[in-house]
RNA sequence: GGGCUUGUGGUGUAGUCUGGAUAGCACAGGAGCCUCCGGAGCUCCUGAUUCGGGUUCAAAUCCCGACAAGCCCGCCA
């Protein structure tokens, strides 16, 4: 059992017993409190019980410390015998073992029209469904990433008109000359798209030859930020493989007509699935997507922008009436400049590419004003890691559904909560694990200073079931950050090297650490670096 | 018009799901800390729950109503 977990359940135990014996009735809410309280309160406030502050007392030994306030039960955990719960439960790798889990989950983000380059709002859906697929699959669940590739469509068929019309040098400016004058090419995107829907297998191979050129945009700055998908699932395939005709014939006793289009009623609320000139939309190739992921894996959880809460509520209406439930999405808001949303025709967009090179910039010009021992090489691979890193923290850290205005002043600042603060405690700690010149028995006892580190470090199980129950890849960054934190306090207070019967036990905590970091840096996606 | 989301110090945020004690953190501002393993660090100070009702012994948290910002309501994706 974990250390808190092991703590807790001890505490509960010492209380229910202390209550049975009493005859007291009357039950209590348990939680962490905020600091200065302990470690778990018992909350009676409910109850109309009096409890004796001496009686609790009593209820101490040498692992729990009990007070109690009015109707709080207080229960401090011994620094002493905690810490080296902690340190035992991490060097026998207790800590670290969250077991494996039979579910597969399909998280499905980006997904983006490859009409150009990623820029900072899109790139929080990547970010956000990456983290959340890394701490998934850390959590013991069998994790698939997928990017879903359309193919099909107004919007792609304008995109592969426009690249013919006026080139694939600047395919976004030839894309965007379509929907300038979309009356003028209408005919022939509809066209394009009549024969793609016909599942016309010499069109949708070279739709698709194309397409994937302008998709490896897309794909080589996400592969800065190091994030790779399992899985591209192309539209046309729901197409191809007759599933969109049979979610239509299963869908049929609902359907109705309006002159030859077909949709489906909620209320209101009309679902158009066939066009009138007999091509699907996307919300119905998307059902079939949808019911694939369905029979495939045991959950699956899209990454939407907040603009698509009401289709997908459609789509979930859609699923519904299909008999199926295992398909949910995470939403988050959007990402504005202070100009307001972003549009390339205001030039108000910031690319992902752009952003990056900033902040690696910004990594270098630090490096360079504080080390003088680096060669090229090592201050290049450095910056990158720093400046990609940065990124992705000052992205994640933010709750999803909280809007986020853009600010290149604080995206570039280093200091206090992003990447480089933490960083630079696990480079500070790797420094010192590599000054060891030899091991010894550890010696258990622990100071205060200890403890609070070690405290801090057990709470990454809980911290993990917390982020991936409410499916809050925030909450990663957040504790990253507290840990970081108290690294530092850790470094002030215990010096590690050449500390007598102290040095082997604080050797391990500083390893405890950086493994703990370790895998905080794994699921956020930050390369670690030894030294910054 | 209908629906969804957000509102916490000067600025950016955590806490809100599951009500509880002194609302946590960062930036900015002010004051300090290098005879010591890396000062991108550490310590201290200043300062906040949008407004109005309600529920409750207790509300940042739950309910209702305003106000403000954003988004959606297409035979687009």
């Amino acid at each position: 059992m974990k250390p808190y977990q092991k703590f807790d359940l001890l505490s509960r135990e010492r209380m229910d017993s202390y209550l049975g014996k009493r005859g007291i009735k009357g039950s209590y809410r348990a939680y962490r409190p905020q600091k200065g309280y302990g470690d778990i309160t018992f909350d009676f406030q409910r109850e109309a019980v009096t409890l004796d502050p001496a009686e609790i007392e009593a209820l101490s030994d040498r692992y729990l410390t009990f007070s109690a306030y009015g109707k709080f039960v207080n229960v401090r955990y011994s620094t002493h015998e905690f810490s080296r719960a902690v340190l035992e439960s991490a060097l026998s790798g207790e800590l670290f073992d969250f077991g494996r889990r039979r579910e597969k989950i399909l998280v499905e983000h980006t997904s983006a029209n490859p009409t150009g380059p990623l820029h900072i709002g899109r790139v929080r859906n990547s970010i956000i469904g990456d983290t959340l697929a890394r701490m998934l699959s850390r959590y013991g669940y069998h994790v698939t990433t997928e990017y879903y590739v359309n193919d099909i469509g107004t919007q792609v068929e304008a995109l592969l008109l426009g690249t013919e019309l006026f080139g694939t040098d600047n395919y976004t400016e030839s894309y965007r000359k379509i929907y300038e004058n979309f009356d003028t090419y209408k005919a022939k995107v509809e066209e394009y798209m009549v024969r793609a829907e016909s599942g016309d297998d010499e069109f949708l191979n070279s739709s698709r030859k194309r397409l994937e050129k302008f998709l490896e945009d897309v794909l080589i700055d996400l592969r800065r930020l190091s994030i790779r998908f399992d899985l591209f699932v192309w539209e046309s395939e729901f197409i191809l493989n007759g599933s969109v005709k049979s979610i239509i014939d299963k869908l049929s006793p609902l359907i109705r007509d309006d002159n030859g289009a077909k949709y489906i009623e909620s209320g209101s609320e009309k679902m158009y699935l066939v066009r009138s000139n007999g091509t699907t939309v996307y919300f119905t190739r998307d059902i079939a997507h949808h019911l694939k992921k369905s029979l495939e894996y045991d959950d699956s959880i899209t990454v939407l922008g907040e603009d698509h809460k009401s289709y997908f509520k459609k789509l979930e209406y859609a699923m519904d009436v299909l008999g199926v439930h295992n398909v949910r999405a995470l939403f988050y808001s959007y990402i504005s400049t202070k100009e307001g949303k972003m549009s390339t025709r205001r030039g108000n967009v910031v690319y992902v590419r752009d952003f990056i090179d900033e902040a690696v910039e910004r990594a270098r010009e630090e490096i360079l004003k504080r080390r003088t021992d680096l060669g090229e090489n090592e201050i290049e691979e450095i910056s990158n890691k720093i400046g990609t890193a940065a990124v992705r923290y000052h992205i994640i850290k933010y709750s999803p559904d909280k809007p986020v205005t853009f600010d290149w002043k604080e995206a570039l600042n280093f200091d206090g909560d992003a990447a480089p603060f933490v960083m630079y405690s696990y480079a500070r700690a790797k420094s010192i694990l590599s000054k060891v010149s030899q091991e010894s028995e550890i010696v258990w006892k622990f100071n205060d200073a200890e403890g609070a580190l070690l405290k801090q470090i057990s709470l990454y199980p809980e911290v993990l079931e917390d982020a991936v129950v409410h499916s809050r890849p925030d909450k990663l960054a957040r504790f990253s950050y507290d840990l970081a934190s108290s690294f530092n306090q850790f470094y002030r207070d215990c010096p590690v090297l050449d500390s007598g019967d102290d040095t082997q036990r604080r050797i391990e905590i500083v390893r405890t650490f950086t493994k703990t970091m370790e895998e905080l840096f794994q699921m956020l996606g930050i390369q670690a670096s030894d030294k910054i």
